[in-house]
RNA sequence: GUGAGCAUAGCUCAGUCGGCUAGAGCACCUGGUUGUGGUCCAGGGGGUCGCGGGUUCGAAUCCCGUUGUUCACCCCA
């Protein structure tokens, strides 16, 4: 019998890992410099938490299990109830705004597919307690800072925004009733990537009047600033979709404001294809051949209540360490790191090992990366070894050192190398190479 | 959950009208070149050809099933 990775899972070697830490490293310092704090839950939760939020639809989704009591929980398949559930429990004692990060690994029982893997890292950012338009445009900001973090250029990503309000405006200007929303929005989200024909299809089957579907039909040709003054215009005698117009301006100029405003275009097209987004809406698209989202997120200001919390708004948004991955492969954007950047210390004589072991163990005491080859061997292969372990700099013990204490450090990338005397090196072993 | 393609060494792949002990490059290991690597030379280990069954004198090669994988759909938190 051969053992085999799960379905959908991945194993992790040392050049793999490499990269997911990378990635993940990049989530932690782009969260803390925007001023998030980081927060976890449990791997599992009640099967409960998710049921109230979405059904039983959804446990067929998602991992479960029960214990030896016959409890029912699940692996965490997401991470909203869980910052839900404990927003909520402190709710009056947090100061706001809540700005929280998380970065956890998530389990689904899907059928893996291009980005999309049963097991997988997410990294989420959320704003509760601020119902400002700040918060939604600081939320896309932290979206992009990413992005510019890993090297990703507006002509390589693009983020698509839109309003929920404003959608819902021009729905309910449409006469489109309450109950009908959801299923026009689920329809709306798709339109993109159907055919024009499809797409009248799906709207043909939704039970409205010909006026409305035409409404449909055209709304989702709205696309940057002049798709976005069309729809002010629409708008023009509606009162609460002018403000929410006026509020989506808002969030642009905020980012204007910051400097990121290249990444950002408007686009009706995007409603994104959960129930419980109110407000701003976006998503990321690398402009290359992925056409699935890199991130995705919006404002919530019903979801905290929902679940049992007090009434309180929040934004946020997430994205995954594996489509993140495919973005920056496509466009060759992944770091090398095969170079640990250590040092390596190589003795030129087998004599020399004690003071190998010396000074190996003298820069770990300083907290510094050292090896060595356990075996004593010629020079030429110690330098193979070093290369192969990714050293930065090499030291060679020569061979006249018990006399004359002399080592021999040299720079792996410049190939500069320079003989100096020991005690004077380890003042500060990361000194300059000259020639 | 539905449909289609793929499945040979760690990786990328050769190898089919079914036929001698299944190959290459890279990677890995060993030795040499008796003090300088990433770009030398020589040798070596490693595969029951995803797994199970069938057809056949004989299957990596044909058929069925199964598992994994890729792509699309459903779904997307």
């Amino acid at each position: 019998m051969k053992l085999q990775v799960p379905k959908g899972c991945r194993d992790f070697f040392p050049a793999e890992m490499a990269i997911r830490n990378w990635i993940v490293d990049r989530w932690q310092d782009v969260s803390v410099r925007n001023g998030f704090v980081e927060y976890d839950g449990p791997i599992f939760e009640t099967l409960d938490l998710y049921r109230i939020k979405s059904g039983d639809e959804i446990v067929s989704q998602l991992f479960h299990f029960e214990d030896r009591g016959g409890r029912e929980f699940a692996i965490r398949p997401e991470m909203t109830p869980t910052l839900a559930r404990m927003v909520a429990a402190r709710a009056n004692s947090l100061s706001k705004p809540i700005k929280w990060y998380s970065r956890p690994r998530l389990c689904r029982a899907e059928r893996p597919q291009r980005g999309r893997l049963r097991e997988f890292f997410q990294w989420n950012i959320d704003i509760l307690g601020e119902e400002s338009e700040i918060a939604d445009a600081e939320c896309v900001f932290v979206a992009i800072d990413f992005f510019r973090s890993m090297g990703l250029t507006a002509e390589q990503v693009e983020i698509k925004l839109n309003s929920r309000a404003i959608v819902s405006s021009l729905l309910h200007s449409a006469e489109i009733a309450d109950e009908q929303l959801p299923a026009v929005y689920a329809a709306l989200d798709k339109r993109d990537k159907l055919s024009i024909e499809a797409f009248a299809e799906m709207i043909g089957e939704l039970g409205l009047t010909e006026k409305q579907q035409d409404v449909l039909l055209h709304m989702g040709e709205a696309k940057g600033e002049d798709g976005f003054a069309r729809v002010e215009s629409l708008l023009a005698g509606n009162e609460a979709g002018t403000n929410h117009c006026r509020s989506l301006r808002r969030v642009f100029a905020i980012l204007k404001s910051m400097g990121v405003e290249e990444y950002c275009t408007y686009d009706m097209g995007v409603v994104r294809g959960l129930a419980y987004y109110t407000g701003m809406v976006f998503e990321a698209f690398g402009k290359g051949g992925l056409k699935r989202a890199i991130c995705g997120g919006g404002r919530y200001d019903r979801l905290v209540s929902d679940l049992g919390g007090p009434p309180m708004g929040g934004v946020g948004f997430a994205t995954s360490d594996v489509v993140v991955q495919d973005v920056l492969a496509e466009f060759n954007l992944l770091p090398d790191l095969s170079s640990a950047g250590g040092f390596f210390v190589i003795d030129s004589d087998a004599e020399r090992f004690d003071d190998v072991l010396t000074i190996v163990s003298a820069l770990r005491n300083k907290g510094i990366n050292a090896q060595f080859s356990y075996k004593r061997q010629g020079v030429n292969k110690q330098f193979k070894q070093a290369t192969a372990m990714g050293a930065g700099r090499v030291v060679i013990i020569e061979s006249d050192y018990v006399t004359s204490k002399a080592v021999s450090l040299k720079d792996m990338k410049s190939g500069k190398q320079v003989t100096i005397n020991v005690e004077e090196w380890l003042k500060n072993p990361f000194c300059e190479v000259p020639e």
